[in-house]
DNA sequence: CACGAGACCTGTTCGC
DNA sequence: TGCGAACAGGTCTCGT
């Protein structure tokens, strides 16, 4: 589920509130359960929890797929990664099937971390430093111009597909955006980097940030049992359309494994690169 | 530096 | 219907 525009629709919704539930903004943590300790990466489960209590979360904010939570003292960083969930609800309520920890918010509310394959992490830091350091550029920083952007791709000889992939090479893209942003383009999925033209960076990078934005608008995507309230997976050009027509030009989509990840393309929209095929 | 494979985990869907 | 295999929105680490 988490990619940019699903993390930032949930940031979105625990900063301003949902229906009956309110923001978390302004609310002290009086409490935390741990139900999987393994969920904290630093400091240790035990020092986490002393520490986090008595913390009041002043502001909700995103850098990459990380939610991050200004405390009074430290700043809380969460990592869904493949399949976690961030609800809140009143305090004791049972929100999800796989909560791994939740934070008693002002003794009556909860903020519960929904998290399935236990792949999502914690993090209570008094500096972010380290885990921001190798992160790469936000698609929506305004610094990050086509020529920019070009320059980045000319000094790559990797696949595209993965390089976007790639949280060091630009921060928030993941599986679904990026087969959607190299279809728009009608660029291949292993077409090395340093073979795009000018204007096809120029290009990608548009389309990079419209299907970001196009996920924003739609609350992000809902696939499976995961995620709930976005409706993006109804817009899909190509990410799990394989066989079916190209909206494009009627050729069935297909699918193929690169670098471990489902890849879905239009071979007529997206022809091969020369060398692979 | 680039790449493939394997790990980390659990739940759902697919194929026979 | 049943059962194992394959697959899933992410990222890290190791070996080549």
């Amino acid at each position: 589920m988490p990619e940019l525009p699903e993390v930032e629709t949930i940031a979105r919704s625990l900063r301003d509130g949902q229906g009956d539930t309110p923001g978390v903004v302004g609310k002290t943590i009086t409490g935390v359960n741990m139900y999987w300790e393994g969920s904290v990466e630093t400091p240790t489960a035990s020092e986490f929890k002393t520490r986090i209590i008595g913390q009041t979360i002043q502001s909700v904010g995103r850098r990459a797929k990380y939610f991050v939570l200004t405390l009074s003292e430290d700043t809380l960083l969460i990592h869904l990664r493949m399949s976690g969930d961030l609800l809140v609800g009143q305090a004791g309520e049972s929100l999800a099937d796989h909560i791994r920890a939740s934070f008693t918010l002002d003794d009556r509310w909860q903020l519960a971390f929904n998290n399935p394959r236990k792949f999502g992490r914690l993090w209570l830091v008094a500096d972010t430093t380290e885990q921001f350091a190798k992160l790469g550029p936000e698609p929506f920083d305004p610094a990050l111009t086509s020529s920019v952007f070009w320059e980045m791709l000319q000094k790559r000889s990797r696949q595209i597909k993965p390089l976007l992939l790639d949280q060091g090479f630009i921060a928030g893209m993941g599986n679904i955006y990026t087969d959607e942003a190299l279809h728009l383009t009608r660029i291949h999925p292993l077409t090395r980097a340093n073979q795009l033209t000018l204007p096809q960076a120029e290009t990608l990078l548009m389309n990079i940030r419209l299907v970001l934005e196009d996920g924003i608008r739609h609350n992000g995507s809902s696939i499976d049992w995961v995620y709930r309230g976005g409706d993006h997976q109804n817009h899909f050009k190509v990410y799990d359309r394989k066989g079916k027509p190209c909206l494009v030009c009627g050729t069935p989509i297909e699918k193929k494994v690169v670098r471990q990840r489902g890849t879905h393309f239009c071979p007529t929209c997206q022809p091969s690169p020369k060398e692979e095929v």
